[in-house]
DNA sequence: AAAAGTCAATACGCATGCGTATGGAAATAT
DNA sequence: ATATTTCCATACGCATGCGTATTGACTTTT
């Protein structure tokens, strides 16, 4: 056997029911014909597996066996790829960290001014992104160490970025601090809303229309979130 | 065997170790002398420790031999309370319900002023309780279909008190259902903040600043929290 | 005192799920 | 063509944890 070396991380997404994201996937795959089947599996087949799992079930959920039905193969061959269990989550959260780093680079980083910036985010927060997903079940799965670990570490991250943005437009630091503490648990809150209660989500006209109150409210000033629509 | 029929749910609030919540507890205790030790078990002492468990570790961590372990007891005396591990989380979950209720009737409706109504409801969400704890790793267990459920209920329940109580102030009812969304957010967000960060939250001076920011965010105008220290 | 009821200990069967051992087939290298 | 690497299947050992069966002690009732 032989184990992933902190190497041949190809960007992965599977998003296999629930998660419906409309980004471009077909950008990054180089390496297998973009329809057809592949003749074998590699780490991030496994990782991408695993974080459907924990997407939708939690970190306790992930069993070996079942994600190697999942791929169509048995348990043998997994141990191949990973060392064992814990080995594979720790390398999917690891994954699903630097996606979320690469996306926030591109699509908030990118975003000069400050109100903008924060009006894209709180877009993309209330995509149904299987990222956010994840982020939501790790927050129940903090008993494991390094969950606990990871969690902080992302948490700190994007409070860090709020803060910033939230200065960018004016905002004293401690002021800063707060809101972005603020925002960030409506965000969590958010996450937990639209799973607890799925159907229900209709009587406030829709999400949409939340979303815009929200944004208005934790958003001083001036321009409007990219009306479209 | 035979199993908890409905009946005999004394209250209980045991929060062993790390729930340190500054209520009274005596007050409850009528059946055993509140110092020395119970000659023997019944439903209610099994619920308790699990829902220390469920605060803590999630719905799928009880385990029956454990918590007998933690009780004092083996598995043999479990089967005589309760049917099965199912039989013994929904009791649980259950009377962790009946008590929140019983807490929000209480505390929160007693209060007839609406602004001040709110202000009591972010003042007792923001503080230490086993309860929240418990709903904080029941947002993550809605896999089971009995707790996603009860989570339903609750949810909605909790809205509902809260656009209540925004309509009272003077909110139009859309607007009312959306600010009780918002406000609700806040608090799932910070349960998961809290234990995400632990020891960081300091930086912003310390929770109670925060609390306040937060109300003075989310409750209009008027009346201050009732402000000590 | 005897019988019934209440709560708990021990021991067992069984399913699940992790990790290992071993062998095999297909692809790639030499 | 042969050897090696790569990926997977089968089979096993082992631990955990649920549920049951049986027995026993202590209490309450009659």
């Amino acid at each position: 056997m032989r184990f992933a070396e902190e190497s041949r991380h190809e960007l992965h997404c599977s998003c296999l029911n629930t998660c419906n994201d409309p980004q471009g996937h077909s950008l990054f795959y180089d390496d297998m014909k973009t329809s057809s089947k592949k003749k074998s599996l590699n780490p991030a087949d496994w990782e991408a597996a695993t974080l459907d799992v924990i997407a939708h079930q939690g970190v306790s959920a992930v069993a070996v066996e079942n994600i190697a039905k999942d791929l169509g193969v048995t348990k043998g061959s997994f141990y191949w790829h990973f060392a064992n269990r814990k080995d594979l989550i720790i390398s999917a959260l690891k994954s699903w960290q630097r996606d979320d780093r690469a996306v926030i680079k591109e699509k908030i980083w990118s975003i000069k001014d400050p109100q903008e910036r924060l009006n894209a985010w709180f877009s993309l927060s209330a995509q149904p992104l299987q990222s956010h997903l994840i982020y939501a079940t790790l927050l129940a799965d903090r008993q494991h160490d390094y969950v606990a670990k990871l969690l902080k570490e992302v948490t700190m991250e994007r409070l860090a970025y709020l803060q910033k943005s939230y200065q960018a437009i004016g905002y004293p630091e401690d002021q800063a601090k707060q809101q972005a503490l603020l925002a960030y648990s409506v965000y969590v809150g958010y996450l937990h809303m639209a799973k607890t209660l799925h159907g229900k989500f209709k009587d406030t006209d829709n999400i949409e229309s939340y979303a815009r109150y929200v944004a208005g409210q934790l958003i001083p000033s001036g321009k409007k979130p990219a009306a479209e629509g």
